[in-house]
DNA sequence: CATGAATGAGATTTCATTCAT
DNA sequence: GATGAATGAAATCTCATTCAT
């Protein structure tokens, strides 16, 4: 009974959880489609058959995070350029890179690997995005480095912290505090001088 | 007199800046020798008389910068673990970034590429070696949090601010400030409550 | 009543027409399965239910002209070696031409890719047994060029006149008739001097 | 003595030589660069030291009997358009085809799976220029078509005459005399009647 | 009738590397 | 110091074909 029996999971999303554990152990060029499939334990013809192209397997992965902070773009442009809307930001990005987590390590580290390719090209854009929605234009730089500054605090911090004591949860907390105290600064220092 | 002729710079130091400047173009691995040689107008095996292999440049060019930083720890480790000692720290570390700021960004850009390779992972030792000295292991998380981050907004900022209005000089000047702020901020709270 | 329903003219006939469109457009080799099924859009498996192999869809192909050359040569056969006989099989072949050219073409143009492949051999041959008909084993070497280059003009001819001005019509009688000429030629000086 | 070894000939050479032996045999689609190589007993890595691609080796072959091709045109082009100088645009044509016979045949036999391959379109319309000096544009019909059926003779004859007995130059004579006669007739033909 | 999923074989191409000269 | 010729290994990708459903 149930379904037929859509033999081990689907073979799709098994394509990607593979490669995603296999370019953030060696790398996006150095993991070929050849180990994937024998990690699979199917042919190499058999990725073709789902993807037309190892650069469709990294769209299909970068995509899936492409989504979310679309979203979050969408939000912060619909809202006032506001000190409450910037920390609203930092915490949605810090949510949205807890789940994520993996892919958005792979891209930043796979940043010269991946140049050229449209897809994370398309990713980077967004993140300037979000840093704009972070910034103003006329801020002073030190003002426009603190903002930007409180955006890597959640971006990079995410993958740095692993060296630092505590839990998970407690590191995310954490992050996120830091960085709010860098954006308040940012707007403080504009505000009251 | 003098130098036999040293035509043309050096042949060696030429390879490492070419190799340098297309491993920041395409990345580590889809930078093949052959590239290399032919931006030189020199052959393949031209490269191999002066390097033994494609590793062997990349030590090579990572070196360059390996001894700046091991200098920089050995003298942060003969200073006490102060506030002013992190300070002067960051300020070292600002410095150097300016020069070898290729390399850096290089081995930014090609964590997952260079995973596993010596001389990189010594590097990123040092790295974790330099953040040791930035935090107290007993400080709360919060506070081993905005040291590692003042430590960021350098290393990371170094490569980001280009999108931010303003000269070179100034900018740098900046992220050594707002650095500091948060090295500050990080003593401030474990001293005073 | 009458057929089931023969939706849209029939697969197996679709496929054909489809192939041979394909093959004279890329060529035997370069046409994959996967194109002709897109092209009709439907499955690859599905053509494998009409052809068990690519090269039975080759066969149905060639097939579909072997008979009204087998017809003709039997023909041929039956009649004595006359002047009048050849001039009546270079109308034939002219007119089994005309239907059939996209076939003729297609073995034409890729008889390399063909070779060693059964059914187009064996058309090989049926174009051996014409054009042993068309001569006497014993004439003179000039008189077996003359009618060999009859045939020629007939058979290449059809596929090369496009570039010259004139109906489809005017030019297929022009084609018969300089042939004509050329078999006359050969007939000619065997018997006269 | 003498050079130090050029051992094994030229490689360069012998490439081309076993290629044009291998597409003859099997077609260009059907012949593998591995079978080259194993001919050659060298590796495929050595072939793409000398060609940078299979299409180029394609190249190279159709180049060679390019420019006597070329040089018949520019001849051509700089004679009268008279009866003289379409018998000898037979004659040269015949003698190029001599030496060089092997690549016509290949090209002949490999229309479909060269089409759109820019080496050897370049032959195609090398021989439409040919075929342009033959005939009078505004000749009939039936003469323009006398013409083109010379040039027929002498170019598809080459490779036909195979099943006919005689020695290998006097075959050649032959179609000469039989194509020169098809000249004859369409220039006969219209200045006379 | 037809599809979705998969395979085994093999194609072209690229790369780091070697070595005699 | 440097080159020309070559190699062995591996990569990406395509193809004809199969089979359970």
């Amino acid at each position: 009974m149930g379904k037929p029996q859509t033999r081990r999971k689907d073979t799709r999303e098994r394509i990607l959880d593979v490669a995603l554990e296999l370019f953030l152990e060696h790398g996006y060029d150095q993991t070929s489609l050849r180990e994937i499939a024998e990690r699979l334990d199917v042919t190499k013809a058999a990725l073709y058959y789902h993807f037309r192209t190892k650069e469709d397997i990294l769209d299909a992965l970068v995509g899936s995070i492409g989504e979310p902070v679309d979203e979050l773009i969408a939000w912060g442009r619909a809202q006032p350029p506001t000190l409450d809307t910037r920390r609203e930001l930092l915490r949605r990005l810090n949510e949205a890179l807890e789940k994520g987590a993996p892919v958005f390590q792979f891209l930043q580290e796979n940043q010269a690997a991946l140049r050229g390719r449209t897809s994370p090209e398309t990713f980077r854009n967004r993140m300037r995005d979000l840093a704009a929605l972070m910034t103003d234009p006329e801020a002073s730089v030190l003002d426009q480095i603190r903002s930007v500054s409180a955006l890597f605090t959640v971006y990079f911090g995410t993958f740095a912290v692993a060296s630092i004591d505590g839990t998970l949860e407690e590191k995310r907390v954490a992050l996120l505090q830091v960085a709010r105290e860098q954006i308040d600064a940012a707007h403080a220092a504009c505000t009251s001088p």
